[in-house]
DNA sequence: GATATTATGGACCAATCAGTTTAGAATGCA
DNA sequence: TGCATTCTAAACTGATTGGTCCATAATATC
């Protein structure tokens, strides 16, 4: 063989995931994302087909770790409180953590971004929701409630991560989202009593 | 005097509006502007100054009339009724309207699409979406609700919106919206008696 | 009807966009 | 050392962007 692949790809990767993340599609450009992933031009294009194709690889990426920081809390704490912890752990601090990524959710971002530019994309980006309300539904069932009322609390708590992703680019303070945490959540136990 | 404009200003504008509602600020060229007013490039620099101050000019518009759809159904309902009516009304059919809007928000797409890509525009749509949370405390208010409670439903009733708006852009069917309105109108009946 | 005023259409501008090409540099293998 | 392979930097392409400019056409006033 020859020449291996000179720069780290997932690092690159992840840098230009947060890239998108926090400025979206559009307004970045490949210059843009050369330079925060410190490779040329050429290489891109070698590495990844285009700007469409990679963004899709970043937003896959970006669902799976979603869903993965639900597992995660599922597996330290029983079903209710973890979905409860998968909304506050975006506003408690973060100690160690330099930056608070206040930067709202790549799916949510992204449904509304390219809605009326990119239908595909848009609805690629719905489908990846859908397995997160999924996910929530199974903890609603294993918290107790019947399957009926599981998918009607499941779709509300989606909306809720919806807006509060939103809240979270209006830069609201942590106070602020975490009394609404706990608003929805008082609610949400009344109806599963 | 002299000449007259030309062109009818608030058709004009009705129509940018709609097109910067569905596409978003970054996607609607100037040349798709002028070709949905109908004018010439020299009218619009005329008229308007550049395409971010007739943006905002827009956006004010957009507010004031969401503002104006929350009072009209107050002037024709009790107060919850009223709120309630005001998410419903996008999802029932509109007999005689040939096209449903389900473009979401035009507030909350510009907090999102310009959050990270123009912050004082972003902060703007984010004001208009505080007036309107505070109509939501208001009407909670004459619903019966003590102050702080008012506060803190009107805050989840606007993640509520701020969510419904995205789920509209996702087009689940109206079925599911209406859903979800009545099972959080439920919720907050229950939180409130 | 002549003149001053002004809105307009269309040509034009520099900047930027995503994507391609090319020439060279760096490596592995013999 | 020399050859084949392939990754990379930089120049380049054509299209599109928001915005300006100017000559023209239409009007109001006199």
């Amino acid at each position: 063989m020859s020449r291996p692949i000179e720069f780290d790809r997932p690092q690159a990767v992840n840098r230009a995931l947060v890239l998108f993340w926090r400025k979206g599609y559009q307004a970045t450009s490949l210059t843009d994302l050369l330079e925060t992933m410190g490779i040329g031009r050429s290489s891109f294009y070698a590495a990844f087909r285009d700007k469409r194709i990679f963004f899709i690889e970043c937003i896959d990426l970006f669902s799976d770790r979603t869903l993965h920081l639900l597992q995660d809390a599922r597996s330290q704490m029983p079903p209710l409180e973890a979905l409860e912890n998968f909304f506050q752990r975006n506003f408690v601090g973060m100690k160690g953590t330099v930056e608070k990524k206040n930067w709202g959710c790549m799916l949510v971002n992204t449904v509304l971004e390219m809605a009326a530019v990119d239908d595909a994309l848009s609805k690629h980006a719905s489908y990846h929701l859908n397995k997160l309300e999924r996910g929530f539904r199974d903890l609603l069932e294993e918290a107790g409630a019947l399957p009926k009322q599981a998918q009607e609390l499941a779709a509300v708590l989606m909306l809720f991560n919806q807006g509060i992703r939103v809240s979270s680019r209006r830069r609201l303070t942590d106070a602020q989202h975490l009394q609404s945490i706990d608003t929805t959540f008082r609610l949400i136990r009344i109806a599963l009593a």
